[in-house]
DNA sequence: GTCTATATAATGATAGAC
DNA sequence: GTCTATCATTATATAGAC
């Protein structure tokens, strides 16, 4: 399925396994001592394969964005477009990756560009299919359009599993607080996509007008 | 305007403010050394304060939700419900405590659940203004749908911040952010919440029948 | 490759002078 | 109230034996 199941027992990757598991469960502040004995070895021989904190830390991103690169979307047929998140969140086998992904994102960095992309694309592709296919309308700007969607869905839900974290190091099932956010959001969301929220169409009309007849120099 | 400028300068205060300064810029791994030299006092003159770093912590906390509880939630007119921190970001003068809280905001805590509170109610109030005044759609479930667009706009907003931090300890114009941003929505918000993003209302009733007649056991 | 032992630096917090 | 000096702990990283 993955490449983290091919004969993959070196030592090197059973430490980078053990400090996912480490850096999701209690942060990046947990101690290189820690991993090292989550992993059954010795802490010199972490800093023997990986030369730093630092860079452990970096082959961990790498091989979790590895995973999501690998992993491909499931055909999006539901009512909205399913997050790449929500579809790792149902893997049990995950259950760490998803742990580490979770705060990686909350601090930023690459990982969460890498992932913040990918939800765009598939955003794009949706929403692209859609149109074609007559269930969905076309925008005036599709490419805004899917920015907006793909960065209140992953937004939400990030905020959303951020939100549950009551105490540090407390385990956090993510696969049930998505099943609840997705009923949560279920019906506003399939009310809102079909009738929309406003009453009138005066607001957009205004702001069309203003954008075709810019008031001052723009482009 | 609020309690922060009332002669609110004892050494306490000042200690406090600085330290929310070093944790918005550097984050919460920051010294106390560090922090102590940024208010010009000796580092045990800072435990002497506030007994520990955690507890330094917390009252920082404290200071900026006592803001938060403070500072009402302009008039609600425009396209969107405008946030809380949109409205914090355009005052120069909370540049530091911005850039607190949103780091607050990414490692979760009391802050955040305050924050997020907060960004509910408004939207609330603003959803239930505008039915009332006949602008915006009723809902069959207003709360749900207030807490689908707080989270939304909350979330989407807080993604957009930590995907602009490029590398620790690097000053992020939140002002900036948040304007390009509601530029960036205007079009697709306006779009979807006046025309909707489906064409059929297919999915909205199946669902609506599958709630009104559960299929097994259901309150 | 893997270990133990250790160097070195930084941290949060304390004690006591002023 | 504020300082300096120091403690005790912990951290990362290194050195060298096996």
């Amino acid at each position: 399925m993955c490449s983290a199941s091919r004969g993959d027992l070196t030592a090197r990757a059973r430490i980078r396994d053990a400090a996912i598991e480490c850096f999701g469960q209690q942060g990046f502040g947990v101690s290189v001592r820690a991993i090292a004995k989550h992993a059954g070895v010795s802490a010199g021989l972490v800093i023997h394969h990986f030369g730093s904190k630092e860079k452990l830390r970096e082959a961990c991103d790498d091989h979790v964005i590895q995973l999501i690169r690998e992993t491909k979307t499931e055909t999006l047929t539901s009512h909205d477009s399913q997050t790449f998140l929500h579809q790792i969140a149902e893997v049990e086998e995950y259950a760490g990756i998803l742990a580490y992904l979770v705060r990686a994102l909350q601090t930023g960095g690459k990982l969460l560009q890498v992932l913040y992309e990918r939800t765009l694309t598939d955003a794009e592709e949706y929403l692209a299919k859609g149109v074609e296919e007559g269930v969905i309308r076309p925008s005036r700007d599709p490419a805004k359009r899917a920015r907006w969607l793909a960065g209140a869905g992953l937004g939400s839900i990030l905020l959303l599993i951020t939100l549950q974290e009551r105490e540090p190091g407390e385990d956090i099932d993510f696969r049930r607080i998505m099943r609840e956010w997705s009923e949560e959001m279920i019906l506003p969301a399939l009310e809102t996509y079909t009738e929309g929220l406003l009453t009138e169409r005066t607001m957009l009309d205004a702001y069309l007008l203003y954008i075709s007849d810019p008031p001052e120099g723009e482009s």
